[in-house]
RNA sequence: CGGGGCGUAGCGCAGCCAGGUAGCGCACUUGUAUGGGGUACAAGUGGUCGGAGGUUCAAAUCCUCUCGCCCCGACCA
């Protein structure tokens, strides 16, 4: 390709819009171009690179079995009425009527119509297992997009479903596909971690979400660097500080007079915050929960959300607080049945004589004891994993970071085959339901991971793998010596099967390897006067300093060796 | 959805407070010179100032409404 002829240029400047590392340099490196919130046109640079992606997804997902198919991105609404995702994904789900006023949603993801498919396609044990997988647009009417390609609203999805008769052939495929994503990412040139995560909306047993570390990643993670523990903190487990039991004591009445907040009551009684009980209230769609926590212990909403099945979850105003006759600010978790429901975190057991809310303005108890003094409906851990918390596998410390997740993986199980009727007949003519896995990689979002991961002050640097072009080839100067040079040399490589950028601009060399590191193809080769005195062809790898000569006829095996 | 910011030429911005018929840098076009890290000089092209309404003799500038974009948070398959 020449790039006086190349759709697209490269911006001196950072557009104003672009914050982080990744969307400035696709922008600048003319790989992409906004259209609206979240949606983006991939120009022809930028468009090569996510082919090769989607290239590594066929090879990888073909060699564990997969077949690729593809599925249409309108579905009927009549589809996702039935799992009850069509009232569980709220507004991401864009839903609109056709001519004929028949209901229509723009999928974001395709559980609901694969599922729909294996039913009607599938009957016996003997079709089973199987794989497919497409690669496709989803849009999601996100809150809020951010960061370039981190997160769009419309983006490429490699979406991938897999069929067992079981949970045990299930159990025995998940880690294939496991190594395959590790192989993905590593291909990419994307350093990934594993981590245990929160199926979410989606369902299912168990998941994994791969991601790479980045400071400006949208989840939070829960390292141990010990045993080897990742999990994303919506999901991650910590062992708890045990407190030391005392004897029971009888409930005591204290005056606490405009003490409201775990930090204010705990000092002005001198007890530990972890001797109190945080009260904390929200609305699970129009219900109001009581949530009862150890003082020290923040709540994991996500872990809220998923205890409760609630679709809908957020923070309580004072009004429906005290609307349920409970006064905020002083609640207690005593006789408040009927008024709430009441959900405890299990730190409550772990300790005893605890402080909490009297109900009653200005005033708190001591010696608060679980179940001594209230119940509760739902006990479980809701409790966000802090920093520094002990593991709960081997007791080292663990850390938090941040991350980007390109992909995930889960175990479904039955969910979306039973809602759907999707069963088979076994050997011995029994019915039963189809095993499902699903394992999703957004294909843009792995091109600005890589560049947020491989880049330096003067732009990309791309693996081969995935780089747009092989060569970079300059020349530098009009006489028509080099220009003859570059000329061949151009079409010689090409005709070797490289894949080959050519800057045949009347530019100044300034600009020709400003805009070469910008772009950032690994190897580049510059024609020019001083080159051809000094016996040939300069070649450099875009992330190394230096540079070489070598002679125009030993180019092809330099450039062999340099890109493998 | 809550908080903050911004919409003026393809990109980056000034002008707005104190209304008077739009400017700078880059890019682009043409020419000359130059030719190894965004080269210099000269001459040009390009904008209904996001949109609508209002105030005024006069609106980029003041007022009202509205649309869009970014950041933080909420949310996140």
């Amino acid at each position: 390709m020449r790039l006086s002829k190349l759709f697209g240029s490269t911006l001196r400047e950072v557009p104003a819009e672009a914050e982080m590392t990744s969307h400035q340099l696709l922008l600048r490196a003319g790989m992409i171009r906004q259209l609206a919130a979240g949606i983006y046109s991939y120009l022809p640079l930028g468009w090569r690179v996510l082919r090769k992606i989607e290239d590594i997804l066929r090879e990888e997902m073909n060699a564990i079995g997969g077949q690729e198919m593809r599925m249409p991105s309108v579905h009927p609404a009549e589809l996702w009425q039935k799992t009850g995702r069509y009232f569980e994904a709220g507004p991401v789900l864009v839903r609109f009527r056709d001519r004929s006023q028949r209901e229509l949603v723009l999928g974001i993801t395709h559980e609901e119509v694969i599922t729909d498919l294996a039913r009607r396609e599938i009957n016996s044990y003997r079709q089973l297992p199987f794989t497919v997988y497409q690669i496709q647009t989803k849009f999601r009417d996100e809150p809020r997009s951010r960061g370039g390609l981190v997160r769009v609203r419309e983006f490429t999805m490699k979406d991938g479903y897999s069929f067992h008769a079981d949970l045990a052939d299930l159990d025995a495929y998940y880690p294939k596909v496991y190594q395959a994503y590790l192989s993905i990412f590593q291909r990419c040139g994307a350093d990934v971690l594993v981590v245990e995560a929160d199926p979410g909306l989606m369902g299912g047993a168990a998941s994994h979400e791969f991601m790479l570390i980045n400071e400006a990643g949208e989840d939070t993670l829960i390292i141990c660097d010990s045993c080897g523990y990742a999990a994303n903190a919506d999901s991650a487990v910590a062992k708890r500080k045990e407190l030391r039991k005392e004897e029971e004591r009888s409930v005591e009445e204290v005056a606490t007079p405009g003490m409201t907040t775990i930090e204010e009551v705990a000092s002005y009684l001198g007890v530990a915050p972890e001797r109190t009980l945080k009260a904390i209230f929200y609305m699970a769609g129009d219900e109001l929960v009581f949530v009862t926590i150890r003082g020290d212990l923040e709540v994991n909403e996500t872990k809220m959300a998923n205890l409760l099945g609630a679709a809908e979850l957020r923070l309580a105003l004072e009004e429906e607080v005290a609307g349920a006759g409970i006064v905020p600010g002083y609640a207690s978790p005593i006789g408040q049945q009927g008024k709430a429901r009441i959900v405890a975190d299990e730190s409550i057991t772990s300790g005893n004589n605890f402080v909490a809310g009297a109900n009653k303005e200005g005033h708190h108890l001591r010696n608060v004891n679980y179940p001594r003094d209230f119940g509760v409906d739902l006990l479980s851990d809701i409790a966000a994993v802090q920093e520094g918390d002990p593991c709960a596998r081997c007791g080292g410390k663990l850390r938090t970071t941040r991350g980007i997740e390109l992909g995930h993986i889960f175990k479904l199980g039955i969910k979306y085959s039973e809602a759907f009727g999707a069963t088979f007949l076994d050997s011995e003519g029994q019915s039963l339901p189809l095993v499902m896995g699903c394992y999703g990689i957004g294909t843009g979002r792995l091109m600005a991971a890589v560049v947020e991961q491989s880049h330096d002050e003067r732009g990309i640097i791309w693996p081969v793998s995935i780089a747009p072009y092989h060569i970079h080839l300059i020349a530098l100067g009009n006489s028509p010596q080099v220009g003859d040079h570059a000329e061949s040399l151009y079409r010689e490589m090409q005709a070797k099967g490289y894949e080959i950028l050519y800057d045949d601009r009347d530019e100044s060399p300034g600009v020709k390897f400003n805009d070469a590191d910008l772009i950032g193809i690994p190897l580049r080769l510059t024609v020019s006067p001083r080159s051809l005195q000094a016996g040939g062809v300069e070649l450099k790898l875009r992330r190394a300093k230096e540079h070489e000569i070598v002679p125009l006829g030993a180019v092809d095996h330099a450039v062999q060796e340099l890109l493998s």
